[in-house]
DNA sequence: CCTGACCGATTGGTAACACCTTTAGCAAAC
DNA sequence: GTTTGCTAAAGGTGTTACCAATCGGTCAGG
């Protein structure tokens, strides 16, 4: 999907060679370089050069270039960023992070959810805890559409928990849920404990038991940890 | 602390006054007006609107100008929106969703750091705690010292953690360690138990136990929540 | 009242320029 | 030989001027 506009061109590939390590730490880009390789006018090299400083990917000094950063000045958290490793090798190595994140914050996303989501937002979580145990129980229901339901019930927990850092992470937990499948590092068809779980969780924000909304995401995201971690 | 750079100094005022609120979602900017103010030339108000608009702060459009957006569309995890918004009014909010961050990633830190820190780290850990200790027991201790180590225990910990997501809120966490005390939201003398704590973390750490690790850091974090919810 | 063409405001992009900082290289002095 | 200091060039920083593309509102006409 090449990005419309021609700046943010730049930033992307530019983004995914530095994060996918095609650009290692140290090396020196210029602007004239830059202009020249895309074809741009320098000062759309600067303003790409510019977002890249503010992601951390580079750092430009007088008379001295563009020069890539290594990941520990990277801003990992950004979505761009993100979205540029889990392209790029190391692919996994993100999935990882990122789902340990998971584990960190959907429990208690969840709790807040509890406590803070809306009524019309309450009910569609028991339609889909309810639709996905009826895909579940069809046995070789559609994968698509389980994982699109999935997918919105973490959205909606996320984005409804009362906590704007936590919705921020929406975008993410989204690809990391797509990603896995695309990987193979989920079974295709849903495990019967995660359905329970998921209407568990379902039963839990309706009720506002923030507790056991915390726990029975904290045993979702328990499975999906564990499976990641008998990986390599 | 003026910004030496110039762009920088119009990224750093305008985000001031978006995310502080005075410059409310639906207000439209045009880079002439931004270069008016500012003195600067068109160049250097674009390249400002550039970075704006990637913290998703503004949505920039022909014949519109550069619209801004409300925090839903914020990168509100990004280091410096989050150091805005501690600047500006809505203060507290912010410290409150931080501190739910922390909750949520610390005690998964400290497990991984349990598993992942190197022996230098185990060992500087030890002696913190040790002369955390020691400052309590000295009764009225140096506060500013206090503090330092404090935030140095939770920087080694996030930035050791085996997960560099985790590691990105190194820079927040200690802000708002900081920034708590600041805002009286915390007894400036240690609380015993809290000591014992971090004693626990260092020596759970420093023994590989990553499990009893994470419980002594949700105590302290636990401790800390509370604190906050006792607010208004 | 609705529809469609037009016009102008405003960003997107280009080009060429002056300026200033920083670094490298070299020379001179100790 | 090492240190100090000068010099020159490289390359980002900032400015100005210009044209193209696009969208929004306005106004005419049905």
């Amino acid at each position: 999907m090449p990005t419309v506009v021609l700046h943010s061109a730049v930033v992307d590939t530019l983004g995914l060679r530095i994060t996918g390590g095609a650009l290692e730490p140290g090396r020196v880009l210029t602007l004239d370089s830059i202009s020249a390789e895309f074809g741009v006018s320098r000062t759309v090299a600067r303003e790409a050069m510019r977002v890249l400083e503010g992601l951390g990917l580079v750092r430009s000094g007088r008379r001295v270039g563009l020069v890539v950063l290594g990941m520990e000045s990277w801003q990992v958290l950004d979505p761009r960023v993100i979205a540029w490793r889990l392209q790029g090798p190391g692919r996994v190595e993100q999935l990882r992070s990122l789902t340990e994140m998971r584990h960190a914050v959907e429990p208690l996303a969840a709790a807040g959810a509890a406590r803070h989501a809306p009524a019309a937002v309450r009910a569609r979580l028991g339609e889909i805890a309810g639709r996905m145990r009826a895909l579940g129980e069809a046995g070789e229901g559609d994968h698509e559409e389980f994982l699109g339901l999935d997918v919105e019930m973490h959205e909606l927990l996320l984005r409804h928990s009362g906590n704007e850092l936590f919705g921020a992470l929406t975008d993410v937990v989204a690809a990391v849920l797509s990603g896995r499948t695309a990987l193979g590092l989920m079974p295709a068809s849903p495990v019967p404990g995660a359905l329970a779980q998921h209407e568990a969780v379902a039963r839990a924000v309706a009720g506002g038991d923030a507790d056991a909304a915390r726990r029975a995401m904290e045993a979702i995201v328990d499975e999906v940890q564990d499976a990641l971690d008998e990986l390599p």
